[in-house]
DNA sequence: TTCCTTGCAAAACTTTTGCATTAAA
DNA sequence: TTTAATGCAAAAGTTTTGCAAGGAA
């Protein structure tokens, strides 16, 4: 399956999107980028491979870190730490928070207009934020 | 070194915290327990580790997994997600938040009377909100 | 005895690295 | 021609597991 499979739109508009975040679009990272940045999902480095891999492409595990770290690295898509083991790759770059249902794993966006803050606290001195992660744990509601 | 050489108002001490969490208070728990509880802190795993091999002491990797990961379930302790690599364990359960300084790696706890929240997000039908996990990266200011 | 805890080694799993090959500028 | 990207295998790091030995109830 060749890159030129993909709808030549997508391929452009692709394109775009990595060279304006410094990324050179090559085959591998556009077949990446197809399966990632299309829609808000959070997917694990091994759920990329295998994405590619079912579509019977020849990809390897080194280039799916490298790519997607490079990505992260970028501002192409955000990198979260939520249980222990893995780590997930979050195409939506805006601003915003998640649900964490323990019991299943399962991760949702929370839109940062639902959440507002009364008061944060002062950054140590020389320090400025960065970043807020807000992850709001989930559970099944006893009866 | 044994067990007594540990203060024994300590141990005592250490004793009902782990029996009051339904956690059989044995040797090498309460030595976990000593190094770990005493103040709040974020260690990892192999900090404990190392910190008791330090003190003569003779563990396994396995214990020290076993135990903390039987002390994050019966709410002596929290085990938090933060890099993409290890996770801390923090001896700190009041409900607080933490400052993540994305250059050092360092974690500093952020008390709950400093974050207040004036909008918060509706949990999804059947679940409820079982804890709020905040962290605020920091950087160096730029000049 | 019986059940639980511990140590040790090995396994499993995620992520990174070294290096030769290939592709792109 | 020169630099960067890719695939593959191996390595590195963290966490878990299997099992035998030891301890507590």
């Amino acid at each position: 399956m060749a890159i030129m499979d993909l709808d030549p739109g997508l391929i452009e508009d692709l394109n775009k999107r990595l060279a304006g975040h410094g990324v050179r679009p090559t085959a591998q990272r556009l077949r990446i980028a197809s399966l990632l940045l299309g829609r808000p999902q959070h997917l694990s480095a091994e759920q990329v491979l295998a994405g590619l891999r079912n579509q019977g492409l020849r990809v390897s595990k080194a280039t799916i870190y490298n790519t997607l770290n490079l990505f992260a690295a970028s501002g192409l898509i955000r990198q979260l730490s939520v249980g222990s083991d893995r780590c997930w790759f979050d195409s939506n770059t805006d601003a915003h928070y998640h649900f964490h249902d323990v019991d299943s794993g399962a991760l949702t966006d929370v839109c940062l207009r639902d959440v507002e803050f009364q008061r944060l606290p002062e950054p140590p001195p020389g320090m400025r934020v960065d970043g807020i992660d807000l992850i709001i744990r989930l559970r099944r509601k006893e009866a």
